[in-house]
RNA sequence: GGGGCUGUAGUAGAGUUGGUUACAACGCCGGCCUGUCACGCCGGAGGUCGCGGGUUCAAGUCCCGUCAGCCCCGCCA
C-alpha cells in the first residue's frame, strides 16, 4: 500500500495563480492540482494549478535530491504541497502568456497529498468534451478555467448585488421553499406530506405572494438571491431550477423601481466585466417594440426595423397580401441592406425559418438595377413598386423579406428573423451591452383553448391608472404597470407594480374568471393581508442565471451553474432523479398508476 | 406532444460504392533526455462502432426500432 503524505504543519501561503514577479526572493508554500509534469530526465517541471491559475515548479536534482525522485512519481491532477524560494527564470525562458510566466519555483520540499486516477478528459481550456461527459464528471469539469472563472464571476456578481441592495436600503429575508401549490402559470414541482398524507407541498415558481406579503408586514424593501422552480421543458437558457434576484418594494411607483433597480445592474456590470452602462436605460413600450421589432425582447445592438406595409399592398393584385391586408393581418417587411447576394439556398432556409413560428411563407425580392427580382414582381404596377421601394428605402442590393399572416404571427415570425439576420451576419457587436425596458404590456391576454382571458403577467398586477375604466369596458386593451427588462434580446427581468386596492383585485379576479370562492381557496391568504393597510408596493425579478450568460458569453446556461440538469431535466452526475421503494411510497400514501419496467 | 442534429479506443475525430486484421492525433503505460511550458524522441497497450432487431455471402456503413445528449416549436402566470 503506497501511503499518501501528511499535510503535517504545512500551511498555505499563496495561491498559484497569485505567485508573480513581485515574489521574487521570497519562500513560499503551495499545493494544489498537477496540470502537467514535464520531465527532462534531469530537470522536472510541474505546472502547479488552483483556482487563481498555475504556477512552474522546478525540480533540480541537483538542489534537492529527494523531492526530485518525489516528482518522477507525480501525475496529472495529483494533489501535491510544495515548498520553495520565488526564483526569476533563466534569461529566455520567461514564458509570457502565462501570468506567473516570470516565474518559477525552485522546489526543496515536495509532498504528495493524494493520488489521482487518469481523468476522463484533460483538465485545461483546450479539450473539447462531449457535454454528457462534462455532467457525469462535473466535478472535473468544474476544475477547468472556464467554470472557475464563471463561478467565481458568479460569486462576485451576488455580492455585488447584495452591497448594492444594503446600501439601497434593501433587507434580504427568506421566504419558504415548502410552499402552496397554485395551479395558475407553470406546472408545480410537488412535494408530498408524510405527516399529512394525501397533500403535497409545491417548491415555490418564485417568492411572489411572500414578497408581497413582507410589503404588507412593512419591510418596506425586501431581496432575496432564491431559487425557483419549474416543471417545464427546458431550452438553451432554461432550466427547471433557477436563480431569481428577487425584490418588492412599497411607497414607490414604477419609475423609483426602474432607477434604483437600473443602479444594480449598471453596478454589476461595472464590478464583473468593467463595463459602464449608460444610463438612464432606453424605454420602449410593448405596442412600439413589436410594430418595430416584431418581438417584446429586441436585440438592440443594431438596427434593421420591421416596416409595415400593409396600407400599400391592400389594393394589389398580390392575393397573398391584399386577402391578408383586407382581413386585420399584418404584412411587414425587412430590407436586409446589401444581402441582395444571398443564394437561392440560404433564401429556402430563412423560410424554413419563418415557418417554425407559424408563418406560411417568405416573400422576398432582390432589388437589382433592372428594378425587382422575384416571384411577386409580377404582381405589382409600376406605382406600387415605387411606393413600396419609398416605404422601405430600397436601394440595389437590397434584399428586401416579406411575410403576410395575423399579426401575432407576421410579428413573431418577422422579428425571430430579424434575431436570425442578425446573428448570421454579425450585426450585433459582442462586446456592447444595449439595455431597454419594455412597458406598457397588456394586462390580459386572451385563452383560445380555455376560452378566457388569462393575465399576462400574474393576476395581481396592477393596471395603468389611466386605463382602469377600460376593465370594464374592454379588458383586452388595458395596459399593465409591468415591466422587462431585455439586454441585447435576451429578457432579463420582469415586474410590476402590483394591485393594493380590493376593489380593482376583485374586479381582476371576475375579469380572469376566477370566482371569489377559488380566489378565497387559491390566494386567501394574501387577500386577507392586502386587507390590512397593504401599502402601494412593486416589485421585480432578474433571472441570475441570464445574466450570468451574458456576462461571461456562455452560450448555455448549463455554463454559468454548478451542477446543471440535463434537457430532460436529469442530473448525470447524481442520476436524479430516480424511482423510490415501495416503503418510502407507502409512508407517503402513494401508489403509482404506472410502474416502469 | 412535435421538428431537427449527434452517437466509432480514455477524449475528440477520419472511415469512399456494404468487402481483408477499423485508422492517425491527444491522453495513458514503459524507456531516453538538465530549460521545458498544450516539451521532445523511441516503443507499447487500448475497440460490444450507443443498444436491439432486420436485409445481405458480407454491415461502423443500408433499413426498422429504441436509448442518451444537444438545438428548436408547443409550454415557461
Amino acid at each position: 500500500m503506497i501511503l499518501n503524505d501528511q499535510l503535517g504543519n504545512w500551511k498555505r501561503t499563496h495561491r498559484c495563480g497569485d505567485v508573480t514577479a513581485e515574489y521574487i526572493g521570497r519562500d513560499v508554500c503551495l499545493m494544489g492540482w498537477v496540470q502537467r509534469r514535464r520531465d527532462h530526465g534531469g530537470l522536472i517541471f510541474i505546472d502547479l494549478r488552483d483556482r487563481e491559475g498555475i504556477v512552474q515548479l522546478a525540480l533540480d536534482p541537483d538542489r534537492d535530491l529527494a523531492s526530485h525522485s518525489k516528482a518522477e512519481q507525480v501525475r496529472n491532477e495529483y494533489v501535491v504541497a510544495a515548498r520553495g524560494k520565488v526564483s526569476p527564470r533563466p534569461e529566455g525562458t520567461v514564458n509570457p502568456k502565462m501570468k506567473t510566466g516570470e516565474v518559477e519555483i525552485e522546489i526543496s520540499e515536495l509532498l504528495i497529498l493524494n493520488r489521482s486516477e487518469t481523468p476522463p478528459f484533460m483538465i485545461d481550456e483546450y479539450a473539447e468534451v462531449a457535454e454528457s461527459i462534462r455532467l457525469k464528471h462535473r466535478y472535473l469539469d468544474l476544475r477547468r478555467p472556464a467554470l472557475q472563472r464563471n463561478l467565481l464571476m458568479r460569486h462576485r456578481v451576488a455580492k455585488t448585488v447584495r452591497n448594492y441592495l444594503d446600501s439601497q436600503g434593501f433587507i434580504e429575508i427568506e421566504t419558504p421553499v415548502l410552499t402552496k401549490s397554485t395551479p395558475e402559470g407553470a406546472r408545480d414541482y410537488l412535494v408530498p406530506s408524510r405527516v399529512n398524507t394525501g397533500s403535497f407541498y409545491a417548491l415555490p415558481q418564485s417568492p411572489q405572494l411572500f414578497k408581497q406579503l413582507l410589503m404588507v408586514s412593512g419591510f418596506d424593501r425586501y431581496f432575496q438571491i432564491v431559487k425557483c422552480f419549474r416543471d417545464e421543458d427546458l431550452r438553451a437558457d432554461r432550466q427547471p431550477e433557477f436563480t431569481q434576484i428577487d425584490c418588492e418594494l412599497s411607497f414607490v411607483t414604477r419609475d423609483d423601481i426602474m432607477n434604483v433597480m437600473e443602479g444594480m445592474i449598471s453596478t454589476i456590470f461595472k464590478e464583473a466585466i468593467g463595463v459602464e452602462v449608460a444610463l438612464p436605460m432606453a424605454r420602449l413600450t410593448y405596442a412600439e417594440a413589436l410594430e418595430r421589432f416584431g418581438v417584446d425582447n429586441p436585440d438592440l445592438r443594431f438596427d434593421l426595423e420591421l416596416i409595415n406595409i400593409t396600407e400599400l399592398v391592400v389594393d394589389s393584385q398580390f392575393k397573398v397580401f391584399a386577402d391578408v391586408a383586407a382581413g386585420n393581418g399584418l404584412v411587414k417587411a425587412l430590407n436586409v441592406k446589401g444581402s441582395a447576394t444571398f443564394s437561392r439556398k440560404e433564401l429556402d432556409d430563412l423560410t424554413d425559418f419563418v415557418k417554425i413560428y407559424g408563418a406560411k411563407g417568405l416573400a422576398w425580392v432582390k432589388v437589382t438595377e433592372k428594378g425587382w427580382q422575384s416571384p411577386i414582381a409580377k404582381f405589382f404596377t409600376a406605382d406600387e413598386l415605387a411606393a413600396l421601394n419609398r416605404k422601405l428605402d430600397a436601394q440595389v442590393g437590397d434584399l428586401l423579406l416579406f411575410v403576410a399572416d395575423k399579426p401575432s404571427v407576421a410579428n413573431e415570425a418577422l422579428g425571430r428573423l430579424r434575431g436570425h439576420l442578425g446573428q448570421k451576419l454579425g450585426l450585433a457587436d459582442k462586446d456592447s451591452y444595449k439595455f431597454s425596458w419594455i412597458t406598457d404590456f397588456p394586462l390580459f391576454e386572451y385563452d383560445g383553448e380555455e376560452k378566457r382571458h388569462v393575465a399576462v403577467h400574474h393576476p395581481f398586477t396592477s393596471p395603468l391608472v389611466e386605463d382602469i375604466p377600460l376593465l370594464d369596458t374592454d379588458p383586452g386593451k388595458v395596459r399593465a404597470q409591468a415591466y422587462d427588462l431585455v439586454l441585447n434580446g435576451s429578457e432579463i427581468g420582469g415586474g410590476s407594480i402590483r394591485i393594493h386596492d380590493q376593489a380593482v383585485q376583485s374586479r381582476m379576479f371576475e375579469l380572469l374568471g376566477i370566482d371569489h370562492e377559488e380566489a378565497r381557496e387559491k390566494f386567501g391568504f394574501l387577500l386577507d393581508a392586502l386587507s390590512y393597510g397593504a401599502p402601494p408596493h412593486g416589485g421585480i425579478a432578474f433571472g441570475l442565471d441570464r445574466v450570468m450568460m451574458i456576462l461571461t458569453g456562455a452560450d448555455s446556461i448549463r455554463d454559468v451553474i454548478a451542477f446543471p440538469k440535463t434537457q430532460k431535466a436529469a442530473c448525470l452526475l447524481s442520476e436524479a432523479p430516480n424511482e423510490v421503494n415501495e416503503k418510502q411510497l407507502q409512508e407517503l400514501g402513494i401508489r403509482l398508476r404506472t410502474r416502469q419496467k
